[in-house]
DNA sequence: TACACATATGTGAAAAAACGTATGTGTAAT
DNA sequence: ATTACACATACGTTTTTTCACATATGTGTA
């Protein structure tokens, strides 16, 4: 996982978020983030997988959903680049966190 | 200047590459890079531009060449993230440097 | 087993980015 | 004034990325 490819992945607007959101948050599930980001879940989905197989994101299943966290083995360079994403974009970046919230995981329904 | 784009800007080998080598090196101009990278001319002032268009570099005339160095107003954040990336791929990025060679001003010819 | 929910992925179209080639611009030397 | 050099940019083409839509997979529950 060299840093052009670590580039390539913060380099939609869409992983961006999902990155940092999950960075901020510590983990996130899809539906989570679709919420947060008003997307589909398709996208979603699909910005994950790229992110899961870049070796950025780890993804783990409970029950129905997949919770999504950042590789534990990330590098340290990784992560002090994605952290220093969120801290020089602090004004437009919390409004997107004020969007997270967590889904009900005690109902049988998520979002 | 956000940092989607800085992202955007660094996604693209011949532009990270560009960008490290001027960071390392203070300055570059076109000829220096396109000797290093092994690349024609017009890619790596195509790149270049971009990278001035974006705020990242800042150019500078100098007889007939084109010298670039990194925006001098460019933000904290962003410095960080490109000192990081410089860092964090010492070994391949050592063959690249050996590569960079000043060009001879004092001769009228650059290349 | 059947069904609903949460998520993943296949596929072709659309959009964006990068490229090669040719040509334009500015500078210095003769 | 002309020429050579260093670099920038316009333009059409190719490659890459993203997207929407449909469908498949896995999980829990009745």
């Amino acid at each position: 996982m060299d840093v052009l490819q670590l580039f390539k992945c913060l380099s939609d607007d869409t992983r961006l978020k999902c990155v940092m959101l999950i960075h901020c948050f510590g983990e996130a599930c899809v539906c989570e983030l679709m919420e947060a980001l008003a997307l589909d879940q398709p996208k979603i989905s699909r910005h994950l997988a790229q992110l899961r197989k870049c070796g950025i994101l780890l993804d783990e299943r409970r029950g129905k959903w997949m919770y999504y966290r950042l590789q534990p083995e990330l590098s340290k360079a990784a992560r002090t680049i994605i952290s220093t994403a969120v801290d020089c974009q602090n004004n437009e970046f919390d409004a997107l966190k004020a969007k997270f919230t967590r889904c009900q995981i005690s109902d049988s329904r998520c979002c």
